[in-house]
DNA sequence: CACTTTCTGGGTTGTCCTGTCCAAAAAGTA
DNA sequence: TACTTTTTGGACAGGACAACCCAGAAAGTG
């Protein structure tokens, strides 16, 4: 019995409560902070009560990783196609800003906000949020690799250098922008990375 | 009486034990971030009993917001003279990775570790770590107006973007290297950094 | 329709932790 | 030395919060 005896099979309903849990902590956490959020609230905001929250999930920390693990996952959705042209990075660029405009003040609930504050406490989360970080960094690199193999970028461009400086850009930026309520770190701190990833550009490219 | 009524007159030695207070929290919440960390556990670690805590400070809020104010003079100490030439960037920049590499894993206090776990649910210490960030931003934007003006860097070359971009470059490259506990993160994140101002360097610069 | 498993409700407990109180020792001041 | 202010000690109350238990409703399964 390594793994916890929660639920084996859950039904349609009992995974919808689920989610709905999950979505009322992401929401709470994303406000308030992981520490400034109770069971409690949780419980009231998802409208379930009593013990529901730990018949779906060990204890908080368990939550906790559960709402890591859907914020990093919710990055390779959709959203994002591939990173694979200037412009298609420029977009990401973009609607990240837009994403800071909209919640402006009150942090989204990012995996940079949750690193911030659980990597130094809990040594699981950190995994989980560096697991995380570390597909975001390969979503990245997919693009850039594909784009040099296009052509588009030099050859002896470090591209692991470069998604790695574009993440770092986009998380200090935000963490910034976050604390000081205002847009500018971030779009400073976005448009300076990917002129930076631009300065590699193939020299006969159409650029 | 907007201010609070603790002690008007300190001796030497209240001074003293006031700095011991401050310093175990800080090492204590480098290690276990805020949250992880009881008053009772700074208490021990200052060899400090009873209610000495809250002979000087008002609460825990208290001694967080004096903590955060240290780690943002810390920065502006004598440690960093002038940031005003490319040699001391770079120095900079080293001294961070250097200091990420020493702390391996466990967080340094940094602005940065107290900002992802603060400025979401306190309002008061948001702001200050808000200017603590400010001033940062204004000691790297005055090295770099500096070197603008003695014409290493262009004219057009938008400083306080600049400034912000190294800024966050910094701050989201701890992030990631304390997450994955590798400092290539904070490496890349850097010299992407430094090398986007170094392409802003005036032509006829000696560089 | 029996029977099993999953889901839901609310109450409760025990623990951790901030913040307070009271009184004594030490240091400063005359 | 007499007196005031600052500093220290330990114990304690009050509240918040995570986690557990028991029983009942609902939903699947044969």
């Amino acid at each position: 019995m390594t793994e916890s005896v929660k639920p084996r099979r859950l039904t349609p309903k009992g995974l919808a409560t689920r989610n709905r849990i999950i979505d009322a902590a992401t929401a709470l956490i994303a406000r308030h902070g992981v520490a400034g959020t109770g069971i409690e609230d949780v419980r009231s905001a998802a409208e379930v009560s009593g013990s529901q929250l730990y018949h779906y999930f060990d204890s908080k920390q368990a939550l906790i990783r559960a709402v890591i693990t859907r914020q990093a996952d919710s990055a390779l959705g959709p959203r994002i196609e591939a990173l694979d042209s200037f412009e298609a990075l420029r977009a990401w660029a973009d609607a990240a800003i837009e994403r800071q405009l909209e919640n402006d003040g009150r942090g989204d609930c990012s995996l940079g906000s949750l690193a911030g504050e659980l990597s130094a406490s809990d040594e699981d989360s950190r995994t989980d949020l560096a697991n995380g970080f570390l597909r975001w960094k390969d979503l990245i690199l997919n693009g850039l690799r594909a784009m040099r193999d296009r052509g588009e970028l030099r050859e002896d461009a470090e591209l692991d250098e470069l998604a790695f400086a574009l993440l770092s850009a986009l998380q200090g930026g935000v963490l910034l922008s976050q604390t000081m309520r205002h847009v500018q770190p971030l779009e400073a701190s976005l448009n300076a990375a990917l002129a930076y990833i631009r300065s590699f550009a193939a020299p006969g490219s159409v650029a």
